[in-house]
DNA sequence: AATTCGGGGGT
DNA sequence: ACCCCAGAATT
């Protein structure tokens, strides 16, 4: 059956594969660019970053000696902004330390920071040809199915051991493509396309009608909600107050402007403001209702904290923000002219 | 083993 | 409103 499985597949895969450009290289840092952008993100999504990335990056030590702040501002908007600072330590730790070489075997590609179990298979099978299984969320969806595999998704060391078995060793790179490109293109999460499948005599969720049941994924029961209010301050010289996040938990080492997202407001403001609007911005885990304000001041009327400065209306594009940060800047630069 | 970390597109 | 994406680090 096995054999069956992998022979299928690679037909499959030699038919019906896209044309995505980090397929056209074995240069393991476009591989390693391309899986990084790629981790809990659409090809659709990722792939507009990933010609970015490579167009102002082309080497690993263009990557390396880029300032983090430019690294942030081209990979706002993607989430997870803690890979980019991975990514961009971890070009500094090969450029410098290793010599600009990207390691080549399993192990050691794991042990660099941003890099798990998956990438590290990825990169070790595409770029080095090494007989290690990848197992992401379509390559689980597809062993599920077909092998009928009822414990939660989380459960990764079940799925782990039945993509080392199932691997073929000849070709790991092509099986292990071709096993996510099947997930993705055929054996979609919802409604996929059964009657035109060539797995369809060998699948355990077709002959069992399971596939709308298979994978398990055990969700929380529910979402917590915030409320928290955001200050687009601005002086009589066209400035604007920012400051850069600390650079642990969320939206680390990106910019904003005051607000009281987890902390109190430290400013004190004047009693009448511009004008304000309400902004919904969903999180994997949570919910935030934000309430934004719009201020005019003086500058000498306020008392900066430290870290806090102002920046021209102008030239607030140069850095990264969370993506409500970026709406409300955006929103309310262009009524320029109403107040 | 469970939680944290984003954002977007599809249905 | 819910799902889920070429997951990893932290607790």
């Amino acid at each position: 059956m096995k054999e069956i499985f992998q022979q299928r597949l690679l037909n499959w895969f030699e038919q019906n594969k896209r044309n995505l450009p980090w397929r056209n290289t074995q240069n393991p840092y476009f591989i390693w660019l391309s899986e990084v952008i790629l981790q809990q993100t659409r090809v659709a999504q990722g792939l507009p970053y990933y010609l970015k990335f490579i167009e102002k990056y082309p080497t690993i030590q263009d990557l390396a000696k880029a300032p983090e702040d430019e690294v942030m501002k081209l990979w706002q908007g993607l989430g997870y902004y803690s890979r980019a600072k991975n990514m961009h330590y971890t070009a500094k730790y090969l450029t410098e330390i290793h010599q600009g070489q990207f390691p080549t075997s399993f192990e050691e590609i794991k042990q660099l920071k941003g890099v798990g179990q998956y990438t590290a298979a990825a990169i070790a099978s595409f770029a080095f040809n090494q007989p290690v299984a990848v197992v992401d969320g379509n390559v689980q969806r597809v062993l599920a199915r077909w092998l009928g595999i009822n414990t939660d998704i989380k459960n990764k060391k079940i799925f782990q051991s039945h993509a080392d078995a199932l691997l073929n060793f000849e070709k790991p790179a092509a099986h292990n493509q071709a096993m996510m490109e099947f997930g993705a293109v055929q054996c979609v999460p919802q409604n996929p396309d059964c009657a035109s499948c060539i797995m369809q005599d060998i699948c355990y969720a077709y002959k069992n009608d399971l596939v709308r049941e298979l994978p398990i994924r055990v969700k929380k029961p529910f979402k917590p909600e915030k409320k928290a209010y955001f200050y687009y301050i601005e002086n009589e010289e066209h400035q604007i107050l920012i400051r850069k996040r600390p650079n642990k938990g969320i939206w680390a080492n990106l910019y904003e402007i005051p607000n009281t997202l987890n902390t109190e407001l430290d400013l004190t403001l004047p009693a009448q403001y511009l004008e304000k609007g309400y902004l919904k911005h969903i999180f994997t885990h949570f919910i935030l209702h934000i309430t934004w304000l719009h201020y005019k001041i003086q500058k000498q009327d306020i008392v900066l904290s430290q870290n806090y400065e102002w920046v021209e209306i102008d030239k607030t594009d140069d850095f990264a923000y969370p993506v409500p940060v970026q709406k409300i800047i955006t929103t309310i630069r262009n009524k320029k002219g109403l107040f």
